[in-house]
Formats: structure tokens, sequence, C-alpha cells
DNA sequence: ACCAACGTTTACGTCAACGTTAACTTTTGG
DNA sequence: CCAAAAGTTAACGTTGACGTAAACGTTGGT
């Protein structure tokens, strides 16, 4: 598979080196693979996942704290892909996917309420707007 | 006009009193009456005012400073309502109300942008949260 | 084999956005 | 009228999200 050095991650997403590397230590990016000598090498996928945090954090303004609730989220669900064959515990797998439903369905409702909030502000910023507009008209009849 | 203190602010609005005087020191909010003794004295206006920071901040993710140029936006053209009889510097308003428009223009523009990418991370989410719902419907048929 | 360019870890520095504490004055209910 | 509650300014402390510098190892081209 195609892999990538920091520097070119770097400037495909826009983020420093350094940024690239705290956010692996916050945990928000999966740890690469390395080289012999220790260097990262990142995949497509690291990108795309650079690519969403930079998105939930410039447009949605969420903390990196919430953006790791997130990617834990998808994390964990991730995880139970694999085993799915021990019946004994399905009990607890499912108990556990639901409470990691629940926790998607308040992610869901809490950005339809972002949505709700911005779409009042745009409201209020276009008629602000207009109002401007019919001001400048009325300087130069 | 009813007036209201910086605890009662504080509790309809969720901010802080640190916080309400540190967004005035910013020059986000408007300075307040003061009493004799110099204790501030907010209108409903203050409060409508507080609440639309709120939302620029959390909803949004503006920073303050961001947010502020929102605020010296409106200020400028409110400030610009008030003479209009002079006519030889009108060329001058007419100029300002310009830039002002277009910088409002670009606001709208950012706003869209953002909804738009909004409306796409949360389709992401939902996707998402389709597939845990069937996988919570395959450990029990 | 070498060295310039790029990578790594570690640690301290910085800036925005407040929190907290101190020291003091004003307001207000009994 | 007076104590408790609430307000004020001023100053320093804290936290999140990185920036920056040092000291060192790795890679790749000549």
């Amino acid at each position: 598979m195609e892999t990538y050095k920091i520097d070119e991650v770097s400037k495909v997403t826009g983020l420093t080196k350094r940024t690239i590397r705290y956010y692996e230590e916050l945990g928000l990016l999966m740890p690469t693979d390395r080289t012999e000598g220790g260097m990262r090498l990142y995949t497509q996928e690291h990108i795309e996942r650079l690519k969403q945090i930079v998105s939930a954090r410039d447009v949605l303004g969420f903390s990196l704290q919430e953006i790791l609730d997130f990617v834990q989220l998808r994390e964990t669900f991730e995880g139970h892909r694999t085993s799915i064959q021990n019946t004994e515990d399905a009990q607890q797998k499912r108990h556990h996917l639901q409470e990691v439903e629940r926790g998607l369905a308040q992610q869901l409702q809490m950005i339809d309420q972002k949505m709700e909030t911005m779409a009042q502000f745009r409201k209020e910023r276009e008629q602000l707007h207009q109002r401007i507009k019919d001001a400048i008209r009325n300087t130069l009849p």
C-alpha cells in the first residue's frame, strides 16, 4: 500500500508536523507503521481522518476532546465487528452496542441543534445585509 | 427601562460574571450604564447580544476575535445611520457602506460553507448510526 | 562513505479565554 | 444602622492547543 512521510501529509492537510504528531499523541489519529529507523509512514486512510478532524475542529468548532469522543465511538464499534462468534457474552456485546448507539443518537441531535442555531444566525446576518444594501441604494438615487 | 444586575445576567445567559466583564473589556459587549456606586446595569438588549455571542462562539466555533469583527461591522453600520444630511462626504459614506456590504457578503458565504460541511459531517455520522442499529438487530433475531 | 535534508523525542514557551484570589466598596434586608 | 451578600478592580493562575528549540538519529543521492 502507498505510504507517505509526515512532510507530505503536512502539505496535503495543511497541518504542521507538530500538530499531526500531537493528534496521534492525543489518540485522535491511530498510530502509523514505522520504518526500521522509526519514521512514521501514513496511509491514505490517515489523511482522510486528519481531514475529518480539521472539519470538525474548524467548521463545527469542536474541541479536540469532543472530537476524541466522536473518534472513540467509531473505534469501539469497529473493535466489536471482529469477534462475532462467541455466543456467551453476546448479551454483553449487545449492551455495549446499545450504549454506542445512544451516544451516536445524542451526537446527531447535537448536530441538528447546531445546524438550527446556525441557520438562525445566518438569517439575522442576511437581514442586516439586506438593510445595508437598501441603505446603499438610498445614497445614490 | 428595566435593568438587571450582573448576577441575573449570569444566570439567564449561563456565562460567569467574569466572562461577562471580560467580553465588555474586549469590546464584544457595549458598556452599560452604572449606578452611582459603579455597579453595571444591563438591559434586555445586552442580554440578547450575549446570547448571540454564545451562539457564535459555541455553535459556529468562532474565536472572540472573529466575533469582534462581526460586532464591529454592525456597529459601523449603526453609526452611519445617524447623520444623513451632509451631502459633501456622501461619496465617502457610500464607499464605506459598500465595504461593509462586501464584508457581510463574505460572512454569509463563509456561513454557507460551514453549513454545507456540517451537513456532510452529519450524513457520515448518520450512516455510522445506521450501521450500528443494523448490527444490534443482528445480535438478537 | 558522507552529508544535507528530513525525521524523532523531550522539554520548555506562548497565546487565547477565561478561573481564582485578594482587597476593597456598595447595596440591601432585618 | 449594620452585617451579610453582591459588586468592583487588579493581578496572578490555569488549561487547551499548539510553537519552538535542542540534541540526536535516519535516508537518500552523489
